[in-house]
RNA sequence: GGCCGGUUCGUCUAUCGGUUAGGACAGCCCCCUUUCACGGGGCAAAGACGGGUUCGAUUCCCGUACCGGCUACCA
């Protein structure tokens, strides 16, 4: 097989993307960017039941954010639009028809309520969910079972109808999985799935091979969850006549819930208090959000970073890889074949790294929105390179520079008077006005004159540095956190140095 | 219940028959730091179980157990 390498991420519209969803097209973008192949997104909107408003939207917004533009999709274009299904309808039913025709497939007449009551009437504790298969279908209102006249009849007075797929008595199908090698089911075991609904629609099923085919599409990947329905679109490709064109198959892990087992749901993250969805979700009909892991402060190389090394690593012990680096390194043959449980602590590692590693230019951006959402706007832009230099690497999240550097732009909201309160005496107190008077006096105002006049203020007093120091920063940035005292001092200027020391001193007065 | 898949430290994982089973996160200890971090060093921690195959199995095969997925006119 010498074609093009082209792999499509087909998400239903029904609400926010979560990790897993994001991991499948990051998996799709790295394999379709190493062959120089296309990556494209396909919407999968042929349930009009389950339409929510915005989630497709929020689908593109979110691959922005992450950097995994498509190169084809509803809103990029593309030579095979439409890329919604909702768009396709028309085409779907001639597919289902020809299977009919060759036997392949067949009309079923069965309300709903009759479905019901095929479960409820062959329910036992042997077989706890009947499903339409070979054995029951024999029982059912169907092309298979009904003359020709009949269903010719009913056909023609438009009865509602759905189209089956006939699974075939006693084969094997199996394929070659790109992560889990040969993979066989006994068509026994696999039921009639429906292939096109009452309401013209296809089913994922049909409209999956139909659309794949269609795209040219070389290499389907998708969650485990579809591994059992994988040989009905095998047969469906094979019954369709495009055996040849069939795209090789891969099912991604899952990913799995850190407490307990189970794939990871929205409900974990609020339960345990860490994000699911990339972005911020509003649900439409509740108006409820739920938080993502943009709005909670990681970058997007930490986000597609920590979601590449869930399930796949390059087999050396590197864990921090860019997009570029991703692309380069990637192998489907190296992803895992067991679930991961997802561990928060390390996603947040693995943001703290990249704040590390980017430079402060690439950080300045974020960190200014995340001053202005606590409201101290940002108007130095110089001053403000030169905080994020200072306390990066003592911060995880984004919403860390706040608690880490809002006092280089405003004065301390409080200080924590109590800290200071049990250590002080007069001694100290004389320290600091003096201090203010030398320091009012200071000619130079860098780190180290700030410091060596400290410590020879305190040495000229006989009080030992360590147990001036506390005071010292607490006065500057209200408690027990910062990067070095003297740094803060010199960046904020002698005046506001000089304002907050007072201002200290006048609170223990009282 | 049936079908399919999976199983190495608490967690993510390396190992493509021969290793003191390696790394990272988290935990604990020490150093550095006159705050808190960063950083450096160290400790503790794993092949589910039972059979084979083999000179030798974490690795290959079978069985068992456990976990998961699916079992809709949803994807």
């Amino acid at each position: 097989m010498n074609r093009k390498v082209r792999v499509r991420f087909a998400p239903s519209p029904t609400g926010g993307l979560h990790l897993g969803g994001v991991r499948t097209v990051l998996f799709n973008y790295l394999f379709a960017k190493q062959n120089g192949g296309d990556f494209i997104v396909r919407i999968e909107d042929t349930d009009q039941g389950r339409f929510v408003t915005g989630a497709e939207e929020y689908i593109f917004n979110t691959l922005k954010w992450c950097g995994l533009e498509p190169d084809e999709s509803p809103i990029h274009g593309g030579p095979f639009a439409p890329y919604r299904q909702s768009e396709r309808k028309a085409g779907y039913r001639r597919y289902a028809e020809q299977l009919v025709k060759e036997g392949y497939a067949y009309y079923a007449f069965d309300t709903p309520a009759d479905l019901d009551a095929m479960r409820i009437q062959f329910k036992s504790a042997e077989n706890p969910s009947p499903q339409y298969n070979q054995n029951i279908r024999e029982k059912m209102k169907n092309s298979l079972t009904l003359n020709a006249a009949d269903v010719s009849k009913l056909l023609a007075e438009h009865v509602p109808h759905v189209v089956r797929i006939k699974m075939p008595l006693n084969e094997t199908v199996s394929f070659t999985d790109m992560i889990r090698g040969e993979v066989s089911f006994h068509t026994s075991q696999v039921d009639d799935k429906v292939l096109l609904k009452a309401d013209g629609m296809p089913t994922y099923h049909l409209a999956v091979v139909v659309d794949d085919y269609l795209m040219k599409i070389s290499h389907a990947f998708r969650g485990e969850e579809w591994l059992p329905s994988a040989p009905v679109h095998v047969l469906l490709w094979k019954y369709l006549g495009w055996e040849a064109d069939m795209p090789q198959w891969a099912h991604l892990p899952l990913i799995l819930k850190p407490d307990g087992n189970g794939k990871l749901s929205k409900r974990d993250g609020d339960r345990l208090g860490f994000p699911v969805f990339a972005m911020n979700w509003t649900d439409p009909a509740t108006h409820e959000t739920t938080t993502g892991f943009k709005e909670k402060g990681f970058l997007p190389e930490a986000f597609v970073n920590l979601l590449a090394m869930l399930g796949w690593n390059d087999g050396t012990d590197r864990e921090i890889f860019s997009l570029p680096e991703l692309i380069e390194k990637f192998s489907m043959e190296r992803v895992h074949k067991g679930g991961a449980k997802f561990d928060y602590e390390k996603a947040k590692w693995y943001n703290h790294e990249w704040i590390r590693k980017l430079g402060v230019k690439s950080l300045e951006f974020g960190v200014r929105s995340e001053f202005e959402k606590a409201g101290i706007q940002i108007t130095d832009g110089v001053l403000l390179g030169k905080v994020i230099g200072l306390v990066k690497d003592r911060c995880t999240l984004l919403p860390d520079f706040v608690q880490q550097g809002a006092f280089f732009f405003q004065s301390p909201g409080s200080i924590d008077i109590d800290a200071v309160k049990p250590k002080w005496d007069d001694d100290r107190n004389m320290f600091f006005t003096e201090l203010i008077r030398a320091y009012a006096l200071s000619t130079l105002w860098e780190t180290h004159d700030l410091e060596k006049e400290f410590k020879e203020l305190a040495a000229a007093n006989q009080l030992k540095p360590g147990d001036l120091m506390l005071p010292f920063r607490i006065m500057l940035v209200g408690g027990k956190f910062g990067p070095g005292v003297f740094d803060i001092a010199a960046i904020i200027g002698k005046e506001e140095t000089i304002q907050r020391i007072k201002h200290t001193l006048q609170l223990l007065q009282l």
